[in-house]
DNA sequence: AACATCTAGCTTTTT
DNA sequence: GCTAGATGTT
């Protein structure tokens, strides 16, 4: 049987596949073949006689539960093992129990746009000004309150917060409230409630206990407060708690993770063996030295060595920009080197950026140099109006509570129960301490309300009510249903919205897909759907086979790995990101994430950053990132770049070194005599620099690239597009 | 009620 | 430079 052929697998690897009984630490570097072992386990495990009901494996992302059950499939195990994120496990309880857990089963899951919604309702109910306590900021600090789990004066005490604590408390409260009558969990929630549930309910963590007997979680370093307490609950009765996991890769501590859990698990569990899978299958010699050079500056970790198991490959490069434009240029240039010198396929090349706002040069770039690639952003499509409208609707008819959905839909599309008709309702509805949909069955009863308003209001509750009779359809017959009769296709057709029509359809295509995959593990239909939804993350819509380049943030790239790696904007106040300094919040993890980024790359990896970035439209100062000053082995490369588009008196030509392209690892592209309409010896004006002679052109860049001379004495090689340059004969 | 125009705030990172 | 929300216009 395939899978006791253990001959494939490392010595230390096979250590952490044979275990049984009891808590296991693995520790696992970068490209160690840590979900090799995961599904080796899992596998053995069944193939020694444990039902697979009987194993829990815990994920992170739905994609990495996903990859593991293609794994397993692969082996010719019989499904039956539950794997997924923690997320959707808590999910699948609160609706199991949610008696228990004195919640509705029907509940919504609130998204970050939904608790804006909630907040901003509240800061109308108090008469705040909304400019004053702008909601995502509310959030953050509820945020912390929750992931903290200390009170507002703790927190402002601590200076995790910047509200006034007494206001901040009151707002959380409200939001608290506001959430339980609604229906509807966060997704703090999710975890809150199923840890406060299995800790409060002996009989059912027992019984959890049974049902569950091997328990394994991966990125252990990533577990908050409420996962470990969740994971030592479930774990509690048979101790067959296997958690695998690198401190070097914990980057959500900003939202409550906490590399204790794995630094102190032996403490937890004395008696656990540790496992060290060390060796790396993936990168570079020179790629690990150069990440270990990196991290080992770290002081909260576990000593741990990077051990190559791949041949030598190219240095690590550098490149220094102007700007971003020139920057997502060289990016481009750089991909088509990759790809035509290299052979690399597309698919097989990432660029890794700090924060999603710098994607968008970069898309403009690639566009230019006719390089397909795919943003990774599955949370996107979610969030388009059109789709949380349908969405609403859907989550209206499980549950009617949920005012923030009732509320968006109402009048959507318009059907004349205008903001002034609602605000009557809402007015009554608080007035008289009684739900929204309650009041909206009996809109006669509220006062003031017109008798055309009260008419429709009745029109659209008969609308609601008689979807709510047929929910044990298909899903997609469900939203089908519920897109012609709202009237909204109606709308789109009416206003020409070819693409918000084309997003629904394909919402619909989607629940299809959910039905018939869904057919025989007899889900719970549309609150499944609704569920799977809710619980996207951004790397789900990560496509390994497209033949695209991936764009994505280095938070996304966790797990991944690339044959060639790009990260851009490696500066100072970007990787360390200026904000991570902000409460209290350590630069290490800063480290962490940059080296998680380093570590994807398999044979080529290329780094830039700019002199200069545009941030909220106007230009600031750059410079290298201290992460990557005087590091050995990483060859700096001045990349082709003009300087003075920026800020002329900061950087000035003197200060700029001679350029040269290297041959090997410049950006491809023919020497031509005419780029772009220019000519060799032209006279040209440069927006900044003023006038100067084209020299010659030189390789590089998607639109050309010239040396130029200028009057004033600078000699720079500049991309021609970028540059904006004007001819002046 | 629907549309146009203005302006303030914004960019960490995500389940 | 972009976007969402606010304000102004028909």
């Amino acid at each position: 049987m395939t899978v006791d052929n253990l001959s494939g697998l490392t010595e230390s690897q096979r250590a952490a596949v044979v275990h049984r009984d009891g808590p296991m630490l693995v520790l696992a570097g970068p490209g160690s073949g840590k979900t090799r072992v995961i599904t080796h386990r899992v596998a053995r495990l069944i193939a020694e006689g444990v039902p697979p009901q009987a194993i829990l494996a815990l994920t992170f992302t739905n994609k990495a539960a996903e990859e593991m059950r293609t794994r397993l499939r692969a082996m010719n195990m019989p499904p039956g093992a539950t794997l997924c994120t923690f997320h959707s496990l808590c999910v699948r309880l609160l609706r199991e129990f949610a008696g228990r857990a004195g919640i509705s089963p029907g509940f919504s899951i609130y998204d970050q746009s939904d608790q804006k919604a909630v907040i901003a309702d509240i800061l109308k109910d108090k008469h705040l000004d909304p400019r004053d306590y702008l909601p995502g900021r509310v959030l953050r600090q509820i945020g912390v309150l929750k992931n903290h789990l200390v009170t507002p004066e703790q927190a402002a005490a601590r200076n995790l917060i910047d509200l006034p604590a007494a206001i901040l408390g009151e707002l959380a409260a409200a939001y608290r409230t506001r959430l339980e009558t609604v229906g509807a969990l966060d997704f703090d929630d999710l975890l809150v409630r199923t840890a406060r549930l299995l800790e409060d309910d002996d009989e059912l963590t027992e019984r959890l206990g049974r049902r569950y007997r091997y328990l394994l979680v991966d990125e252990y370093q990533d577990t908050n407060a409420c996962q470990y307490r969740i994971a030592r609950a479930l774990s509690r009765s048979h101790d067959n708690l296997f958690v695998t996991g690198d401190p070097d890769q914990s980057i959500y501590g900003w939202r409550g993770a906490d590399i204790e859990n794995i630094l102190a698990f032996e403490r937890d569990f004395p008696s656990a063996p540790v496992v060290r899978l060390e060796e790396n299958f993936r990168s570079s010699p020179q790629v690990l030295r150069l990440a270990d050079e990196i991290i080992k500056v770290n002081a909260r970790r576990k000593e741990k060595r990077l051990i190559a198991r791949k041949p030598e490959g190219a240095p690590p490069r550098l490149y220094r920009f102007a700007d971003e434009r020139e920057e997502a240029r060289g990016v481009a240039a750089w991909v088509r080197a990759m790809h035509e010198d290299r052979g690399i396929e597309f698919r097989r090349i990432a660029v890794f950026y700090r924060t999603n706002a710098m994607s968008r040069v970069l898309e403009e770039s690639l566009i230019q140099a006719a390089v397909p690639y795919q943003i990774v952003k599955g949370v996107e499509f979610f969030h388009r109006r059109e789709v949380k409208d349908m969405l609403a609707y859907l989550r209206l008819l499980l549950n009617p509570s949920d005012e923030i959905s009732l509320l968006r839909i109402v009048n959507r599309p318009a059907r004349g129960i205008g903001e002034t008709s609602v605000q009557k309702i809402v007015t009554h509805a608080r007035a008289a301490g009684a739900d929204l949909w309650t009041v909206m069955k009996d809109a006669a009863g509220v006062p003031g309300l017109s008798p055309a308003a009260v008419s429709r209001t009745a029109k659209f509750v008969a609308l609601i009510e008689e979807f709510r009779t047929r929910l044990d359809r298909p899903v997609a017959e469900i939203a089908r249903e519920v897109y012609l009769r709202s009237g909204l296709k109606d709308a789109f057709d009416e206003a020409k919205d070819v693409d918000a029509g084309d997003n629904v359809e394909e919402l619909i295509n989607a629940a299809a897909q959910f039905d018939k995959d869904e057919a025989e593990a007899s889900s719970n239909g549309l609150a499944g759907y609704l569920q799977q939804t809710a619980l996207i993350s951004d790397i789900d819509a990560y496509d390994e086979r497209s033949g695209a380049v991936s764009l994505m943030t280095l938070h996304s790239a966790k797990g991944l790995e690339f044959e060639a790696v790009m990260i851009v904007g490696v500066e100072d106040g970007i990787i360390p990101h200026a904000r991570s300094f902000e409460g209290g919040r350590d630069l290490e993890e800063e480290r962490r994430l940059l080296f998680v980024g380093i570590t994807r790359a398999e044979r080529f990896l290329a780094f830039s950053h700019t002199l200069a970035r545009t941030m909220y439209g106007s230009p600031r100062p750059a410079s290298l990132s201290p992460f990557l000053r005087n590091l050995p082995g990483l060859d700096v490369v001045f990349a082709p770049f003009h300087q003075q588009t920026f800020d002329a008196g900061r950087a000035s030509a003197a200060d700029s070194p001679r350029f040269e392209i290297p041959a090997a690892a410049g950006p491809g592209g023919s020497v031509g005599v005419d780029v772009l309409g220019f000519r060799v010896g032209q006279r040209v004006r440069h927006p900044a620099l003023g006038p100067g002679r084209i020299e010659s052109f030189v390789p590089g860049g998607a639109a050309g690239r010239a040396v130029i001379q200028f009057d004033k004495g600078a000699r720079l090689i500049m991309g021609l597009q970028a540059a904006r340059l004007e001819p002046l004969d």
